[in-house]
This record gives structure tokens, sequence and C-alpha cells, in this order.
DNA sequence: ATGAAACCTGAACCACCTTTCAAGTTTGTT
DNA sequence: AACAAACTTGAAAGGTGGTTCAGGTTTCAT
């Protein structure tokens, strides 16, 4: 599963079936290169596995390829019966990873909530994964300038998913009607940024995510206007909600 | 001034001055580089123009050294009288464009306006300013790459201003109290994402910038809450609020 | 005017890394 | 067992582009 992809030897990668699956367009070129037996698929996920860590470390320009085999364990000229370039493979993770993040987002969501509450599950559920994979992270900014069209794709995504789901709490009833695109891609940039405050760069006294998506919420319940008489909409919104110091 | 330091040739560099009032650290390297001369000043500013094009079109690790020195019109060697190196001229861009955002947005706003008033009027400064600069806004991404120090720097002043504002619009009784860090860096992100989409990548049917601002502030000052009662507390932000088109 | 400091020039140096390749080993099938 | 296909190997080709340098020109204070 895509939730894990990077852990130190956990690594089960989705990218052979997710190549497989694909709208194909760079990925011909890559098909001949999937491995046919037991031990090119080995090898394969080692220089995958190999690659998340050398990229997420060293940026794509640092990071070299016969970095990336030696720490796979494999010889230099091996790199190229599985991937064409340096770019492929940063193509390759960008993609998988691309699709983890959404999955993790995707299950922290309690599709039966409210719509607010399914917002502040998937900013915890993206704030813990982040955590967790800073790497992703890192790689998946880095594609803003090694791989621009999987970059944008990515957030356009994501960014049509939330303003679905705002649409769908709008007809609810839940949420104000005409919330679109520019309310998702509001709420994306907001998550985005605190995870890259409060995950990527957590420090000390920092607050927890819970904490964090919980104000985050607040804000997106009621505003930051002052209190004109509590809307009482969510209640369930409001019980996780403790008070985080603040710098 | 740094507002528009970009222009063809209308670049008014505000780097001299910054270097020579820095806490200094990786500056004084650069110090014995600054131009004693009328010609040096402009040679200089020829470069650091030519290079936010380069850098801005072609990204840190495609553009060259030489490419921008062909641009400004002046010798490879020449670059070097000026910079120790590639990085040394990206790290004085980063500086002076993380100011001239910051003026771009201070620039925009009225002092005397109400807490959420200033926060579009905010927003609305940075989308024209980035709709116009888009080298800026990639060179200071890009930053996060190649110096990373800069880019957290910026991000981290960036998000203490916005947080010394809402503390401010608490204590007037404008703006909930309590409001911190993460609201500041949740309104950062939304920002610089709505930058990203509706400047930087902005299409044919897209929402101007206006409206685009509008639509944030409404969802800083209710929330995405159904209407409990239309909270009567900024007139001003209402007129201006012509909903846009949405996909 | 004149000399020293500032500035300019561009060919060449050099370090680094991606990519190729020809030869060898392993795997899996018949 | 035997063979073809898959896979591995590491040396070396080949490019690229940052950086240096020695020698020339311009600026400017005296």
């Amino acid at each position: 599963m895509a939730l894990m992809p990077l852990g130190p030897q956990g690594g089960e990668w989705e990218w052979i079936e997710g190549i497989m699956g694909e709208t194909a367009t760079q990925v011909d070129k890559q098909a001949d290169k999937l491995p046919r037996t037991e031990r090119g698929r080995r090898t394969l996920r080692r220089l995958l596995d190999a690659a998340a860590q050398e990229f997420g470390e060293k940026g794509f320009h640092e990071a070299s390829i016969s970095a990336i085999t030696t720490r796979a364990g494999v010889a230099l000229g091996s790199f190229y019966t599985y991937f064409d370039s340096k770019d492929a493979i940063f193509r390759a993770l960008v993609s998988d990873m691309s699709d983890a993040v959404k999955q993790a987002a995707r299950a922290a969501i309690d599709p039966a909530a409210s719509a607010l509450t399914i917002e502040r599950q998937a900013l915890a559920g993206f704030l813990r994964f982040a955590a967790e994979h800073k790497e992703v992270y890192r790689i998946i900014d880095e594609a803003e300038f090694v791989d621009p069209a999987s970059y944008r794709s990515h957030y356009e995504t994501i960014g049509q998913r939330i303003a679905e789901r705002l649409a769908k709490g709008g007809g609810r009833g839940e949420l104000r009607d005409g919330l679109g695109e520019v309310e998702a891609w509001a709420i994306m940039g907001m998550n985005v940024f605190l995870g890259l405050r409060y995950a990527i760069w957590a420090g000390e006294g920092d607050p927890d995510p819970m904490d964090v998506a919980a104000r985050a919420n607040a804000l997106l319940e009621r505003g930051l206007a002052r209190d004109a008489g509590e809307s009482p909409l969510e209640p369930d919104s409001r019980s996780p909600v403790r008070p985080a110091k603040e710098t």
C-alpha cells in the first residue's frame, strides 16, 4: 500500500501497477523496462527506495545516480536497465508519491462525517503523513521545477477533490452555497503551509497536528470574526479544540 | 524602489543598501565585491536583472552563468568580480525579492482600515505583484532547495507579520481573541496558493485578482459555514464581492 | 596628467556526473 | 541439460558548465 512507501525496507511501491494503468505518454518509453523476473522486481524496488531517500535528502540536482545505485547496492550500469534517465526515476517517484498523499488524506476521512469534520480529518491525515514522510513533501515540491506538469496536475487534482467536497457540503445545507475552486485552493494552500510549518519544520514547543487541525478547522467554520453568537453547526468539531500555545 | 525590481531596464535594486544594513554572515564574503565606481554599479545591476530573468525562465540549475553574462552584455569573467559563485547571486536575488514581496503587500495596505480589510488588501496586492513578476514567485519558491535558510526566514517573517496583525485585530475587538501563529500560517498558505493558481497559472476564464481576494476574504470573515444570520462586522468588505464564475 | 585601483575580457582549466557498452552471470523454460 | 532472455557489471566515453587567471582597459582622485 502506498501509504507507507518509504519505510526503510517496507517499501511497497504501487509504481508498477500505477504505470500499467496509466493514460500513457512518457510511460510507454518506460514500459519495456518493466522487470520480468523476481530478481528484477527486487532491484527495481531497491532503486526506488534508494532514490526516494537520496532525492529527499539532497534534492534532485545534488543527488547522483551513482549515489542511488550505491545505496541500493547495485552497479551503476544497472540503473539504466530500469530507467531511461535521472528524470525518469524522479517522475516515477513523483507520480507514486502524489498517489500516496492523496491516499493518506482519503484514508483519514470518515465519509459519513459532516463536511467540516471531513476537512479536519483530511488535514490531520495529511499532517501526520507529512511528518512521517518528509521526503515525500520535498520531492513533490521540487517537482515544480523538475517536472512541472506533474506538479501542476497533482495540485489540480487535489483542488478538484476539495471543491467537490465543498459542493457536496453545500448541497446538504451544511456549508454555504457557491463555494468553488477559489475556496478549494485556499483550503489546500492552508493545509500545505500548515504541513510545512508544523510537520516538516516541527520544533520543540510546537502544537501537535491534532491541535493545528482543530484550529484550522475553527477558522474554516467561523472565520476570524469575533464570535457573534456561536455558530452551533458542528458540535463534533469543538471537542478536540484545546487552544495550543502560541509564540 | 523594490516594488518593480525587474522591469526590463527599470530595475532599481535595493540590494546594495540591503547588504550593507545586514546582520552580516555570508554577507561579509560578498562585501569586498561591492562596486566602487559608477560603471561597476551599472554592471552589477545588469547582472542582477539578467540573472532574475534567467533564473525565472530556466530555474536555478538550467540557468547558466554564461547565459546570464551574455544577457547582461558583459564578459563571463566579469561575473566573478561581483559574485563569488552562482549560489551567491541567487541568494542576493532571493533576499532582494523577499523584500520586494513584503514591500508590495505593505504598500497595498491602508493601515487605518479594519483588520479584515487589511488582509484583503494585502492579498490583492500580493496577487497583483505576483502576476506582474512571476519570476519573483518562482525564484523564491526554488529557494526552498537552493537556499533553504532564506526560504524559511522569508516565510517566517511574513508569518510573524500576519500574526501581529491578527493580534492587533483581536485587541481592537474586530477579530476573535487567541488568534496566533497557526492562523497566520493558514492565511499565508491560502495567499500563496491563490497566487500560484490565479496569478502565476492564470488562464482565460479565471476570476480576476480582486474577485479572488474578495472570496478569500469572505472565507476569513465568516468561514465556510452556512450563513447563520449575516455577520455585519465589516460593511466595507461586501462591496467588491461580485461572485466569480467557478469551474 | 598620471598612477593606482577598479574593472573587463575570454580562453582554458577542471571537476563532476550522466550515459553507454561490451562482456559476463543468473534465471526460467523446454 | 541447454539455451535464450533477463539481468548485472564497472570502466570509460562524452558533455557540461562553474571557476580561474593573466593580461588589457577604464575610472578617478591627486
